[in-house]
DNA sequence: TCTTTTAGTTGATCTAATCAACCATTGCCG
DNA sequence: CGGCAATGGTTGATTAGATCAACTAAAAGA
C-alpha cells in the first residue's frame, strides 16, 4: 500500500538538498562580501581578490614564487581570465611584475606596499562577513564545514 | 617566543578558508554536475534546471501553484532573469502556462510529460553527481553539512 | 475613482567564463 | 647542434549570467 497515496510529481521527495543548500549559500556568501568590500571602498571583484590572495600566501614561501601559473592552479580558472585579473591589478599598482630568472616566458608576481594595504583591508571584509555568516556557529562546526567542504571537492576532483 | 619566526606577509596565516572552501566546492560542483547532465544528453544550464525543480515542487502541492514569481522568491534571481529562463523552458516545450483563476497577471506553470521525463533524467544526472561528490562521507556528515549550509545562508539572508 | 503595488516582459549593459589563435621560451630527442 | 613538441602568457571573440531601467497590465487600497 501507501503505493499511490500522493503523486509526488517526479521526485519521491527531498529532492539532492546538497546542491541546492550549496548554491543557495554561496550566492548568499558571495553577495555578502560584496557588500562587505563595498561598504570598505574596495572596488575590486571576486576573482581579483581571490588573485592577490594567492600572490599574498606565494609571498610566505619565498621559495616558490607566484607566477601566473600558480594562480591558474590554485583558482582552476582559464588562464586568460587571470592574465586579464593580473593586468588588472598591475594597472592599479597592487602587485608588481618581475623577472624570473628561472624561466624568461614567465615573470613573478608580488604585492607592492600598496597591495598589502589592500589585501589588509580585504581580510577585514572578509572577517566581517565570515563572522556574520557564522554567527551562532561553534567553533567546532566551523571547522567541520570546511573540512566536508575540503573533502567533497577532493571527490569530484579528479 | 615563535613570534617573528616568519614574516607572513600580510596575514598571521590561516586565511579565511571558509570562503575559499566554498568557493572552490560550487565551482567542482557546478563543473561535476554540467558533466553529468551533458553524459546525459541534458542541454540546459543550471538555471533552467533549478527553475524546472520549483516547478516540479510546487507541483506536489496544488495548494500553491507555481508562477514565475515562485520561482523568483525561490532562487532569488532577479525576476528579468526567471522571465527569460521560463521562456526558454516553454519554448522547449517542457513547461506550459495556465491561465491563474486568481490573478490575470500572472500564469500557472506546469511541468509536461516531456518536462517530467526531463526532470527524472536531471535527478539520476544529480544523484550521480551528488554520490560521487559524497563518496567516504556518512549520512550524518553530509545532514550536517547541510544544516550548517542552510544555517549559515539563514545568517546571511537579512 | 485615483493611486500605488505587484507580476511579468523586454532592452541594454556588464561581468565572468570559455575558446581559439598566437608568440616567446623552454625542454627534449634524435 | 637543430628541429619540434610542450609550456607560460597574452589577446580577440564569443557566450552565458546577472543586473538595471523602463514599461504594460492587472490588482489592491484609499
Amino acid at each position: 500500500m501507501v503505493d499511490s497515496i500522493n503523486k509526488v510529481a517526479v521526485s519521491p521527495m527531498s529532492d539532492s538538498p546538497i546542491g541546492e543548500a550549496l548554491h543557495q549559500l554561496l550566492h548568499a556568501y558571495k553577495r555578502a562580501l560584496q557588500q562587505s568590500y563595498q561598504a570598505r571602498g574596495i572596488d575590486f571583484g571576486i576573482g581579483h581578490i581571490r588573485s592577490l590572495k594567492v600572490i599574498n600566501a606565494h609571498q610566505a614561501t619565498p621559495a616558490s614564487p607566484c607566477t601566473a601559473r600558480q594562480i591558474v592552479a590554485r583558482l582552476q580558472r582559464d588562464k586568460a581570465q587571470i592574465a586579464r585579473l593580473v593586468k588588472d591589478l598591475l594597472a592599479a599598482e597592487l602587485i608588481d611584475k618581475h623577472d624570473n630568472p628561472e624561466d624568461r616566458r614567465s615573470q613573478i608576481l608580488r604585492l607592492t606596499p600598496v597591495g598589502e594595504a589592500m589585501l589588509a583591508r580585504i581580510q577585514e571584509a572578509e572577517q566581517h562577513a565570515s563572522l556574520r555568516m557564522a554567527r551562532g556557529l561553534s567553533q567546532d562546526e566551523m571547522h567541520a564545514f570546511v573540512r566536508l567542504a575540503k573533502s567533497m571537492t577532493g571527490n569530484l576532483k579528479p
